[in-house]
DNA sequence: AACGCTAATCTAAACGTTTCGATCATGTCA
DNA sequence: TGACATGATCGAAACGTTTAGATTAGCGTT
């Protein structure tokens, strides 16, 4: 910019004032000016521009896996999203682990990032006082966090998995597996929650033996899925919390010799793109996660674009059970049905 | 920082070279500082650092779109190298638009990235000028780009379709349907030579009716695949160079009342987590995706620690095929191994 | 002709670091 | 005891912007 300036025998202020529109500058300097920026391939530097002006335009955003589809679309609409608004996005993975988190959002803080989109991992606390400190806006996306009182944008998880458990029982499913991750986030508790309040409005008891906790990834589902499918009284249907987990009970039903939806039904939550293209079509529970990216872009540019002090809002969206063939209709329903 | 050299009695300077240890502080003068910095809880501003420094230790990423499960796990692979050494990564989707894409490079620069990996679109001479202009190191992905002369890390894709195909022609496939992008895309050109070269090498004829165009999404595949099977002379075989279009092209086969493999094999690029769990289990052509990763972010960690100058470096990796069950035997082979 | 008003431009301080060279105390050696 | 090397500390400039406030020029009023 001096540079500039010194070509075009103005103040550095001028140029400034020019690039920026802060200030009315003549025709005549404005010419020389941009005919300088052209000459010297001129441009701004946002480093210190940031430096001076306290702001980034840059956010961060954290999430457990961006594998598991579901981040996938959600990191990919609030990309687009921020993009529009000329935010950069800085994208960190936590692996669902808490101090791989804690690193990842000191050194986004440490860059100033003028706001944070979190689906976050374990205990609030740190995530609390981390946040308390540096003073930036935060939404917490799909995993709310009891003692952090920000924006969120979450799902209705428990009413979800309630509405896809009572789906199952409907098709005369009694003995209903459950596979989850660990239940210290949020939407885990909820969903648990669901499968329980359906059972229980349904007059089922819980048979504690067919819950089983996983770590999120495939092989949890694997064995989680194995254990259930060796014991002497299997369960007819199973369903999965978790996206990548569900891989693993398809495998661990194919390796056991068993097949879906015959010998066992299967539903899931996470819908995934290949969904209805291969056998058996999967019944999942879909999260409108277009809506989910938007919403969450959108508080946080709210915040970003100056609005500090409204209360924090709390978006509750809906699930839709996709209903596909993996599930089939048991005893006396199968009989009428096949009827 | 000055408000802790205050605290401390001391000057600006010698809390600096304590944090950074670039000069020895003494005992008593450190324990000061050390108490100063717990008490203010100050942190170091990253953005003052980069300004003076000249380095920001971020690095910015492009791909076309995350959601394409390639670049989903290559992102994941790369976000965790950098994640690793310290550095943050800013992520942008191009959505295979050229100007989106020099808008995101753009932005990338103006933010001082010290590095850029690029799974480029388009044409390479913006992308030359832009790389050449800000003294960055990039290194090119999945995508190299005359012209353009980094590091850069490719399979080899005309290999990899040639073994496909060649794999579908041993089955006794002679007409066999290709979808590809458009080939102004390094990849999808060398993969179209792979489909050539695979039928010249056997003998047969390239039938150019069977060879079909798309932007890469499902909608692409899904109509390419209907002109093709709705055509007197269909093929028996389609071969997707590209996986979101494979969507497409399963679906349409779907709608058209056929079965994959009982009356179409198929067969893509880019295998996918669920290829093997449910029916047809897709044949694919796997990249190694860890290793693309990996070796994408070991050429720019190399010269972001200081190896300006070594000359390009291009790395050519295999991909590999995964022959699943939807691709069925034809004809007289059909006959032998059903015998 | 002196005055004030407006518009255009400039000067200089500030943002929060790093770092070069200067300063100062301390101990060592001739 | 004086000269000097050594080690610890500091002052101040620099990185490239923005911006408040000062300055200047031009013009119409009285």
């Amino acid at each position: 910019m001096l540079h500039v300036a010194e070509a075009a025998r103005v103040s550095v202020a001028t140029v400034s004032a020019l690039i920026n529109g802060t200030a009315t500058v003549s025709p005549e300097l404005s010419q020389r000016i941009e005919q300088a920026i052209r000459d010297i391939g001129y441009k701004r530097n946002a480093i210190a521009r940031s430096l001076k002006m306290g702001t980034t335009r840059t956010i961060g955003l954290t999430v457990p896996h961006i594998t598991n589809p579901f981040f996938t679309d959600v990191v990919s609409v609030i990309q687009q999203a921020f993009d529009r608004a000329g935010y950069a996005v800085m994208l960190c993975c936590t692996d669902e682990d808490l101090n791989t988190q804690d690193d990842q959002i000191k050194l986004l803080l440490d860059r100033m990032v003028d706001g944070l989109i979190v689906a976050r991992v374990g205990d609030g606390a740190i995530l609390k006082r981390i946040v308390d400190d540096a003073n930036v806006p935060v939404v917490l996306l799909d995993r709310i966090c009891k003692g952090v009182d920000t924006d969120a944008v979450v799902l209705d998880n428990q009413r979800a998995v309630f509405d896809a458990i009572t789906y199952l029982i409907n098709l005369g499913h009694r003995r209903i597996g459950y596979i989850t991750g660990t239940s210290d986030i949020s939407p885990m508790h909820d969903r648990m929650a669901g499968y329980r309040e359906a059972l229980h409005a349904a007059g089922l008891p819980i048979a504690e033996e067919l819950i089983r906790f996983g770590n999120f990834h495939e092989i949890d589902g694997y064995n989680a899925t194995m254990q259930m499918l060796s014991s002497h009284d299997r369960p007819s249907a199973i369903f999965s919390a978790n996206n990548p987990m569900v891989i693993g009970t398809m495998k661990a039903i194919r390796d056991i010799g068993l097949s879906c939806p015959e010998d066992i039904s299967v539903a899931c939550f996470d819908d995934f793109p290949w969904s209805d293209v291969f056998q058996p079509q999967l019944t999942t529970v879909a999260q409108p996660v277009q809506a989910i990216g938007e919403q969450a872009a959108n508080l946080l540019l709210d915040r970003l674009a100056g609005n500090r002090d409204a209360p924090p809002r709390k978006l509750l969206l809906k699930g839709r059970l996709m209903i596909r063939n993996s599930c089939r209709p048991l005893g006396a329903i199968a009989q009428s049905v096949s009827a």
